[in-house]
DNA sequence: ACCTGAACACCGTTCAAGT
DNA sequence: ACCTGAACACCGTTCAAGT
């Protein structure tokens, strides 16, 4: 081929085919050379839109994160109310499962996250509305930024957990369709793990048991309040 | 180069090997290429130990977690205490501290944590022992479940961010070290975050960080009992 | 059983060259 | 500025063949 005629894409064609694959074959089917394939360029060719793969992924990140509505309330700043730990309390669950339908609907999104800094201004954003909530909560700077820490952590690593269990269900689905393949890897170990297999059996959902975690989690962190 | 003598490696250099690499290079030096290297075989010899590089990093999985100590207290299973929550407390903790040290101190591993499906032996263990803590303290089987699933998402959590946070200032060092580059993306958005810029400036130190999150998070979930 | 060597289908990235 | 084509140094994995 010929250096063909000068496309001059935009970023956001760019993003917009990079999600279509991640969508459609996971993350590890984004790569520099298979998104320059899906819009008809060559590899090199993504070179003059992004410095390398880790600039491509934080165009991901910022957009995904970018869908994200927050301070949905219209009263803007005016936001005092007479119960600060309760308003605190609706704006971090408002985040925390925003950002989860966000990352749940999206097959391999997770892998985006996990694979990227999240210091763009996107992530910034969510920091603030966290970092807004706790202080408005009574908590000072610091423990507003432990706190804010914690239910970034709580989120992304739920949902991560989320993703693999749900790869893992889905390889075991296929194993057993094979039925050629014995159970391998039945170890029978001198070890028995009662709580742990009864557990299994119940069978939790992951939208609940999200919930009741970020809960507790907010339980224990909105107690962290001065006396006062 | 021919077939060579049969050496006949166990599964313990290998693994050994792998760590060494692990720790000298980090995680994406962990190849089956580059394991085989480091002990002299070729690539392909490495399928004759492990199916495949999911199941050698689900053994380097089981190596470290097996150095976790668990149920430590000499009195074996006669645990029954005065108050069951402050003994869950106890035992959680030392799980979390024990999970967080062995991560940390060991650059890389993160990586592996995150790439692996942590359903091995040992990582059952780890679940047992954290559902006996929640359930010694009062919880039901479902609750327990959830809060042990809530503790492990912590500490991975924690100790990723942790890991990607130090990888991130290490490479901002190496940028100021070379002052030919000036600093990038000072984006200067139309947004300011004013409270995520002051937060930043405590410099908070990830061990305490990471303490008082755990410490939160158990108060959430030990309130979390039926009552009596 | 354990190992080699060649091969397949991939990566990210750089460089010289074209328009 | 945007793009191609060749190239470099890697991946995981398979296959036929040797001992």
């Amino acid at each position: 081929m010929k250096p063909g005629p000068r496309r001059s894409l935009s970023h956001r064609e760019i993003l917009d085919a990079a999600f279509e694959l991640l969508e459609a074959k996971g993350f590890d089917a984004v790569s520099v050379r298979g998104v320059a394939g899906a819009l008809g360029l060559t590899p090199t060719a993504m070179y003059t839109y992004y410095p390398n793969k880790q600039a491509l992924l934080a165009g991901m990140v910022e957009q995904v994160l970018g869908r994200l509505p927050i301070g949905s309330t219209a009263d803007g700043t005016a936001r005092a109310s007479a119960d600060g730990a309760a308003d605190a309390r609706s704006r971090v669950l408002a985040v925390a499962h925003g950002l989860r339908d966000l990352l749940v609907h999206r097959p391999g999104a997770v892998g985006l996250l996990l694979a990227t800094p999240l210091d763009g201004a996107n992530a910034r954003r969510i920091d603030e509305e966290l970092l807004a909530a706790f202080t408005g909560a009574g908590l000072d700077l610091a423990s507003a930024g432990r706190a804010a820490h914690a239910v970034r952590i709580h989120v992304l690593g739920a949902v991560a957990f989320d993703a693999a269990e749900a790869g893992r269900t889905a390889e075991a689905q296929a194993e057993a369709e094979t039925p050629g393949a014995a159970s391998d890897t039945l170890w029978d170990d001198l070890e028995s793990f009662p709580l742990a297999d009864r557990c299994r059996t119940l069978a939790d959902d992951p939208a609940e048991r999200f919930s009741w975690g970020v809960e507790r989690l907010l339980d224990g962190l909105l107690a962290a309040m001065p006396a006062r």
